[in-house]
DNA sequence: TTGCGTGCAAAGGTTTTGCATGGCA
DNA sequence: TGCCATGCAAAACCTTTGCACGCAA
């Protein structure tokens, strides 16, 4: 099984164990570090990078480029099966980041499978939009710019 | 309408060109600035930038963010009535742009909207992933590299 | 003329790279 | 012991911002 390559570090095991601790969500390399060096076991930056970079081709975590300036984040992948019922909308307006978990979106990878001959990474797809909260927001300012 | 907001100058109109003339595929900041600055119309990086933020805002061109270290993507839309039922297929081995229109995947903005509280911008969604011909390459390959 | 758009340069942030050192196997 | 991983710092990169000047309206 594709697993750690490489040498056993204890920084990359601390690494490693923060990014299952919070599986749940994903985190980027500044929270990384930061978590790292509170925890005692201060990680250089590029060892952080070059962890992850490692663990991403190894398939263990999963990278997330939502915004160039944003910076990347990380995620541990706990299954495979997990994968492909998971997308991420994004508020364009608050920048918001929601995860959605519906089996109703799942139908949609396979759709376009069976019909586009397209296979979907929804872990790199983002559905850009607005939230319930902007969307209200923007049709008052709207309404009261309306031109056409 | 939104259309060009404010002044018509030179440099704007040299980067709508260039976007125009390119509208079958993405380009990034650095290649406008390669081309204008070939083509006789040097114009600042901060320029290009606050203008293709415009163009962005105003819906003109459409933003692609893949990754971080990539620089963002930018391409000029051609037709407002193609985007709401108008999703796009990226795949990322190729880079190639799929243009996809499927009334089965009008449904999920529908979806979305009604049970996630959310509305898509499908134009500026981009679904990643994989084409049918890269995904052809890369199961080969992963079959020759399957360890479990 | 007014005020927006531009250009330059500097700042900001993220990610990468080089090199010497330290630690795993 | 040999080689990989680490750390630090510098570099590279993309993008944004400040400020003065020029140009469109």
């Amino acid at each position: 099984m594709k697993h750690e390559s490489g040498y056993n570090t204890k920084q990359k095991e601390k690494l490693l164990d923060y990014l299952i601790a919070n599986k749940s969500r994903h985190t980027n390399v500044s929270e990384i570090s930061a978590y790292l060096a509170a925890e005692g076991t201060p990680v250089g930056t590029a060892t952080i990078y070059r962890q992850l970079d490692r663990l991403v081709e190894n398939g263990i975590v999963r990278k997330y480029a939502f915004d160039g300036k944003t910076g990347a984040c990380y995620q541990y992948i706990e299954d495979e099966q997990q994968c492909h019922t998971h997308f991420h909308l994004k508020c364009l307006s608050c920048g918001r980041l929601i995860h959605l978990d519906c089996d109703h979106l799942a139908g949609i990878s396979e759709h376009i499978a069976e019909h586009h001959g397209f296979i979907i990474d929804s872990s790199q797809t983002v559905f850009y939009g607005m939230c319930s909260d902007c969307a209200k927001a923007k049709k008052e300012a709207a309404s009261a710019n309306a031109e056409e």
